[in-house]
DNA sequence: CAAATACCCGAGTGTATTACTCGGCTATAT
DNA sequence: ATATAGCCGAGTAATACACTCGGGTATTTG
């Protein structure tokens, strides 16, 4: 088991697209700028979350994702799941050949880990974060600072256009 | 965060031994073949357990380790700390600043998670899994199995002595 | 139509960690 | 004295993460 910054990473965006989704589409630009996440990494990992089925794309310009389902129906655990192998504790992956091909001293206790962090996760759906205040007031701040990032990259356009 | 076959092998190994207290000392030698775990390794990982003061050794013939707390009193969170870097589930080890020095997004998804999972591993000592009939009976196979082991080592010394 | 946008895709790269092995050392019981 | 068993550091193959780079292809807009 393992729950790195890819995961998280995958949380963020997806969490980032249901606080946004009254606006259209979202490019992979802006959740790149409002999250700090590299760029071609979203790619990739956008790539398992279409694949999965949590978003769908628009191409083209003005294009981007978009949530496949209500925020309601997305829990962390699925964004997880698609993006990491899983977040299962066992090393056998719950078929108790662990030690030798038989159940190792432990596996109980992992097993019961897996449990709790995926009932724990699982409980937790993107609409569940939108609403927590903490995170729409994050949000707000990502907003501002997110505009006056596009103001300037706007100008920078304007500026290199004048230039030609 | 990682839950890896390290923080299993470290709790498997600490569980063996709170499984033998009784015979004093267990040597790594016995672990490793019971267990299943490369004697080396667990070199390594007692090496942390002691820093971490989980368990003391005994040197010479007969030694080994022992646990330096009763069973009841050492948590697997503790174990796996010792060998592990943390269970922690945040990227900003719960500081705050996992987002260009602010609080990310989905900053408090892993702060819970990682209390759920602490709270989790705090909840269970040594002896609460001593005392699971699935342990005992696992423990109980791996003796018997170990002692077939152990016989042969000593018959392939007796075969060894007698060519000498 | 052309150009810009933005999704799509595969290959490559540095770094870190895991799960080991190997070789040698030191303390201690018999 | 010798065997046991803890100690210790270095090295290593495999894997992964967290990217970058260089190209595509679909779609909108001027």
């Amino acid at each position: 088991m393992r729950l790195t910054t890819k995961g998280r990473y995958a949380v963020t965006a997806m969490l980032d697209l249901a606080l946004h989704a009254e606006r259209g589409p979202i490019s992979l630009a802006d959740i790149s700028k409002r999250q700090d996440i590299s760029l071609s990494y979203l790619e990739q990992l956008f790539s398992r979350l279409r694949q999965a089925g949590l978003v769908c794309s628009v191409r083209g310009p003005g294009g981007g994702y978009r949530l496949s389902r209500a925020s309601a129906e997305i829990c962390v655990a699925e964004i997880i799941d698609a993006v990491n192998e899983s977040v299962d504790a066992t090393s056998c992956g719950g078929n108790s050949d662990c030690s030798a091909g038989e159940q190792c001293l432990t596996h109980y206790l992992w097993t019961d880990l897996s449990e709790q962090i995926h009932g724990f996760l699982n409980g937790i759906s993107l609409e569940d974060m939108v609403k927590r205040a903490e995170v729409q007031e994050v949000a707000r701040r990502q907003d501002r600072r997110g505009d006056a990032l596009g103001d300037a990259g706007e100008q920078k356009v304007a500026i290199i256009g004048g230039l030609q």
